[in-house]
RNA sequence: GUCCCCAUCGUCUAGCGGCCUAGGACAUCGGCCUCUCACGCCGAAAACGGGGGUUCGAGUCCCCCUGGGGACGCCA
């Protein structure tokens, strides 16, 4: 049984990085139809908030992380940390230490200067009690050995070890008698059962000190994988600059959030040559002992262009619901059910040349404005006297037009050009103006025929009516 | 500073001693398709950081250097 977990602390939203570790161990789970649980690591009560927790559940819901159970608060176990910690001591594994912050301040200048990575200097550990200082709540620390070394077998980074020279006594209980870290991180693992801990490699050297924290209340430890952490396009630690903003930011952006995944999911990891991966796939190829070792760069490009190819193949009912929002929003009213309906019928034609669902809102926007309509500076140099001139020709042909199918339109549209002794894209290009009032949009004869005969003849002649600029006058 | 980790095209990666004249994807640059823009298709350019070993043979194993990254809190 496999029983995986995501840890986060709420200070903040789920960045892009957090969501990667949440997918990996919720893939490795679902692999091994094990239980992906969810703890919100908010012991540190200055720094959490309820908002926080809301923006990370939210932007696993958005991903379709799916926890099991309920997500579990560290709070609200400190009580049972606090216990483990006296356990400790009982023991004679951890002892009470009464430096003040100054001693350890002064202790680790001088530990920095000396070049040593032990940065307390046990200065408690065997000191009698009777000798503590009044007026001083003591903390609780735990003794690591002196001599040898830990050993980590990380199915990751493979077998780490470290001397106990590198380790000092960290603390388990803070002076106020909450709990650290260190100490909370192993409690609730192992009550919660975990088997298996995947999180960022900036947890490795903790995964050493609590090996320690394992040993002396001698409980097993989970299989432990440390996953190369991301970086930014320039290599540098991911920041707000580069990309390390909440998911809700990338579903702001038009990302969708199987592309995410995909995206996500491909960093760090691969299958053979296989880049377009699904849910199911992901789950039944998935494993972390092929997570690579080195770090990944974030690139926006690649994301971009994975979302492409998931708004092609979405549903188109779907992307109408997804950008109806938007869609309104632009409009400052609500869009019709007759708009609705074009919107749906054209959605082949516009998911095809959108890359984020932001696009697909301004390139759908045509079909859903009242006449008239206004022109961008491009369509309006189309629609010279020229282009005018053109649409006059056509537009009777079209209003006698019986088969209003985009193949009818089409036939109707190339026996003008051909009388006129012109390329389609004389007659197409006007018709793209005054239509989509833009000089780009999908196929002009499927737009009229989404457009349906009413609507496409009557925006031909408010190009008509409107002035039309001289030839080649208008600049873009 | 100390400890740990990493190192293939610009980026993500395949490669697990001979299949490598190093493959795929994104981005870039050509071309085709074409009513515009996309999509799609075809093609080009583009990498094993350096130096030593081991071996008949090294991108693949070992060492050193260099270059990145991470950790060193009564934060998590």
């Amino acid at each position: 049984m496999v029983v995986t977990r995501f840890a986060p602390s709420p200070t903040g939203f789920l960045h892009i990085g957090g969501a990667r570790t949440a997918l990996f161990n919720w893939l490795f789970a679902r692999h091994h139809q094990g239980t992906f649980l969810l703890r919100i690591e908010d012991t540190d009560r200055k720094r959490s908030t309820d908002e926080a927790v809301d923006a990370i559940l939210n932007g696993m819901r958005w991903l379709d992380l799916t926890w099991d159970g309920e997500p579990i608060s560290q709070f609200t176990r400190s009580g049972r940390h606090a216990e483990i910690a006296r356990q400790l001591l009982d023991e004679g594994k951890a002892y009470r230490c009464y430096c003040t912050p100054e001693e350890l301040a002064e202790m680790r200048d001088a530990a920095r200067a000396a070049g040593s990575a032990r940065l307390y200097d046990g200065r408690w550990r065997d000191r009698d009690p009777k000798e503590a200082p009044d007026g001083i709540d003591p903390v609780i620390r735990l003794k690591v050995p002196e001599g040898g070394g830990t050993v980590i077998q990380d199915i990751i980074q493979g077998e780490v070890r470290v001397g106990h020279d590198q380790l000092d006594d960290m603390i388990l209980l803070r002076a106020d008698g909450t709990p650290t870290y260190m100490l909370a991180v192993v409690v609730d693992d192992h009550d919660m059962g975990i088997t298996h801990v995947i999180r960022g490699d900036d947890h490795l050297t903790n995964a050493f000190r609590q090996a320690r924290i394992y040993a002396a209340l001698g409980w097993n430890m989970p299989v432990m994988a440390h996953m190369p952490l991301l970086h930014g396009s320039d290599g540098t630690k991911l920041s707000k600059r580069h990309g390390a903003l909440g998911v809700e930011a990338y579903r702001d952006m038009g990302f969708l959030p199987e592309a995410v995944n995909n995206y996500l999911l491909r960093l760090g990891w691969s299958h053979g040559d296989k880049e377009i991966i699904d849910r199911g796939q992901a789950i039944e190829w998935f494993d972390v002992k092929d997570v690579g070792k080195a770090a990944a760069r974030f690139d926006m490009d690649k994301l971009t262009s994975l979302n492409g190819h998931y708004i092609r193949e979405a549903e188109d009912d779907r992307l109408v619901e997804l950008i109806l929002p938007g869609l309104e929003n632009e409009l400052g009213e609500t869009v019709g059910e007759a708009a609705r309906q074009r919107l749906l019928n054209g959605m082949s034609g516009l998911k095809e040349r959108a890359k984020n669902t932001l696009e697909l809102i301004e390139n759908s926007l045509f079909y859903v404005r009242k006449r008239p309509l206004s022109l961008t500076p491009k369509a309006a140099k189309i629609l010279d006297a020229e282009g005018c001139g053109m649409i006059e020709h056509i537009r009777p042909n079209l209003a006698q037009l019986e088969d209003w199918s985009r193949e009818g339109i089409e036939t109707a549209a190339r026996e003008v050009a051909e009388a006129a002794d012109a390329k389609l894209g004389a007659v197409a290009q006007p018709l793209r103006a005054a239509l989509t009032g833009s000089n780009v949009s999908p196929g002009i004869f499927e737009v009229m025929e989404v457009l349906g005969q009413d609507e496409t003849l009557g925006r031909l002649d408010d190009a008509l009516a409107a002035p039309a600029p001289p030839t080649g006058a208008a600049q873009d």
